[in-house]
DNA sequence: GTCTTATTCAAGTGATCTGTTGAATACTCG
DNA sequence: CGAGTATTCAACAGATCACTTGAATAAGAC
């Protein structure tokens, strides 16, 4: 009867095991925060990490046995996506525990980022001060699916490859304050660089909107007819 | 450069990745649980977690090398704790994930505590009320190292193996709440069971400490003293 | 100094995991 | 229906992992 009780455990860290065996991969980890920035195809999420289509397709299922993402048959792609909102809240946690247990990322962003010339680090809290009062233009500059999925309320989409077309549309006069996929992901910092030449106040925002959502705050939706063009694009 | 950058997003998933394979084995994470109850030395967790010590001092220093844990050496023991307050929030998120992605984890524990004959499922925030209220008395039957390292405000420390013994030092008229280290740890069960049999009013509490802590209420620690006897016991 | 005890180290085994390759499946479109 | 495409499957190589065993280390006790 003791064993029973072992065989009771052990069934259970077993389980609490699956999910941490889904994050155990660099790459699958890669996957989960791509898709906590929207829906997916297997295509899309191969070719922005950097994975063959096969091997991709291999992690989104270990993803799926853990139940963290759902896949669903969309014509001739299937669509990934996270299965709950939670899981996003997972990926922030454990995302946090790495940044403040482990010295080395902040280490290995630093370094990156001061390669690039990007050793600003404004006072972040004043610029989402600034973003949420509407002070600023706000520039989403993540590929257009993302930003349908969800963004910053009062955000345009301005993809990286297109602000050089459609600057224009950005009054001088204003600050502008770019953001993208969260403290990690340098989209941002481009986009930042362009403007500057091109004579803006610009400045990169380090939260996404995975972080803005953490905070509590809203978050804005395309229509779905948008969603659904934007998915086959 | 773009290779750098794959390079960049590479390094830093490896990092995020170190916190997932940390908990990616049962047994880590077992021993991860424990020591969320409060620190212990390598034998004590060998023992609770079913592992040979060999083992356990080799999954114990994986959990270090992830900074997830800390090991201080203590005369000729040497003690684990957790590395910060953070590392059991994640525990908790990770296991509150499996808990509302996998069904798998309520029917495991759904079979074990019918077989148990313990099936009630009091109105749990009912009982936290009364505990809060200082209405019942509140027993932690935890090892007393356990109890030492954090319990309940107002809980006395009596390990099951000690209920039989002791149980005059409960006053009959008051109900007696009962917990343990949290929703899948039966010694609270066993405490009830016995207490019923002995004609008290005697309820489960699901929350243990970690979960108490959780809600950001208050818990009491034993002075330095008796922690230090504890934990060569 | 020697004995005892807790922990770690080192080496080995079987299992599991990641990524590759090429074929199979399932769907759309003409 | 047949052609084309996105995804999955199956089989494999190499690496890593969990656990065991027996020896080594380090500290306290006599």
């Amino acid at each position: 009867m003791a064993s029973r009780h072992r065989r009771f455990k052990d069934s259970i860290y077993e389980q609490f095991a699956r999910v941490g065996k889904a994050v155990s991969a660099p790459k699958r980890i890669e996957l989960l925060d791509l898709l906590c920035q929207g829906p997916r195809t297997v295509e899309a999420l191969a070719g922005l990490a950097g994975l063959s289509v096969a091997n991709a397709s291999q992690h989104l299922q270990v993803l799926r046995a853990a139940r963290l993402v759902e896949a669903e048959k969309k014509g001739l792609y299937v669509e990934y996506r996270v299965a709950d909102d939670e899981v996003c809240r997972f990926f922030l946690a454990m995302r946090g525990l790495a940044e403040s247990r482990l010295a080395e990322v902040a280490q290995v962003t630093r370094a990156y980022f001061a390669d690039r010339g990007a050793m600003e680090q404004v006072e972040g809290d004043e610029l989402v001060r600034r973003v949420r009062a509407g002070e600023v233009t706000v520039l989403d500059v993540r590929p257009r699916e993302e930003f349908d999925a969800a963004h910053i309320p009062g955000a345009i989409s301005m993809p990286v490859a297109e602000i050089e077309a459609r600057i224009d549309e950005l009054p001088k006069r204003r600050a502008v304050v770019a953001y993208c996929r969260g403290p990690y992901c340098v989209m941002a910092l481009e986009a930042v660089e362009l403007l500057r030449e091109r004579g803006y106040a610009a400045q990169r925002m380090e939260q996404g909107v995975l972080e803005w959502r953490a905070r509590g705050w809203r978050v804005s939706r395309a229509k779905r007819g948008a969603v659904a063009r934007a998915s086959d694009a």
